[in-house]
DNA sequence: TATAAAAATGATAATCATTTCTATTTTTAT
DNA sequence: ATAAAAATAGAAATGATTATCATTTTTATA
């Protein structure tokens, strides 16, 4: 049970720590493979959900089946383009009361709620209209 | 491509269009079973998707890794619960402005969001406390 | 520094929801 | 009645993720 080191997981989470695109665990094992040759989906797999576990990342889903990682664990959404794929972050406030408003009328208790926007990325809107 | 009839399909729509606790295709498969013992689960995908597509029905995503089916396709909000995994509707208005809020400070296009809540349904809730 | 228990790994198989394929059966316009 | 189009059953394929297990790494302690 006690966490011991590993050069792959400290690969994975640096690769991780300066991405801003939220890939995917394929996405880690294609870049992090260049540095470990060797290292294998699996043990991409098993880092991410452990650094997710731990509260190091976070996952997320915006629907298209696949997760995403994200260093950042800090309260903000997403945006993902049905056109590419892409995912980003959105530049919004905290929606208010969304927990609180559900509550009302629910005899159960609310833990959280997940939310996420989809749609055209800019990238993928101008070229379109091009 | 033009739609033809088939006793499978309506009663699949049947079985779902009585049904408030947003079934899988699984649970779809094994009632529509007793009617049609020899009907394959794959019959059942290609149908839900299809009802869908036509928006019909709906497709329900609550993050548990199944997707879930509607017959209310207006806009209205779902509760996971993450101990026993049922899902049901949440008697909430509708959150205002989400979109415009997301589309400020944004150079794509959003076409919509997904929200989702999750906790412990009242039925477990009251089952732990005992 | 050597060592041995605990943890992590790589390789691969297994799982599970969903989709695809194909030969056969149903539907339906004529 | 018939034949083209669509739908089906059954089975195989897919794709993301998890589990298994023999081997390698890590690390606390002698």
């Amino acid at each position: 049970m006690a966490l011991k080191y590993s050069r792959q997981r400290e690969a994975i989470k640096e690769f991780l720590m300066n991405r801003k695109d939220h890939p995917t665990a394929d996405a880690v094992y294609i870049q992090v493979r260049k540095e470990f040759p060797n290292i294998s989906l699996g043990t991409v797999y098993r880092n991410l959900t452990l650094l997710a576990d731990l509260g190091e990342i976070s996952r997320v889903n915006v629907g298209d089946g696949v997760d995403h990682f994200d260093p950042n664990t800090a309260l903000h959404y997403h945006f993902a383009c049905r056109e590419c794929g892409c995912v980003q972050d959105l530049d919004i406030d905290n929606i208010v009361n969304i927990n609180e408003m559900a509550s009302a009328n629910f005899d159960g208790e609310i833990g959280g709620n997940v939310t996420y926007f989809y749609g055209i990325c800019g990238k993928c809107k101008r070229k379109l209209l091009s």
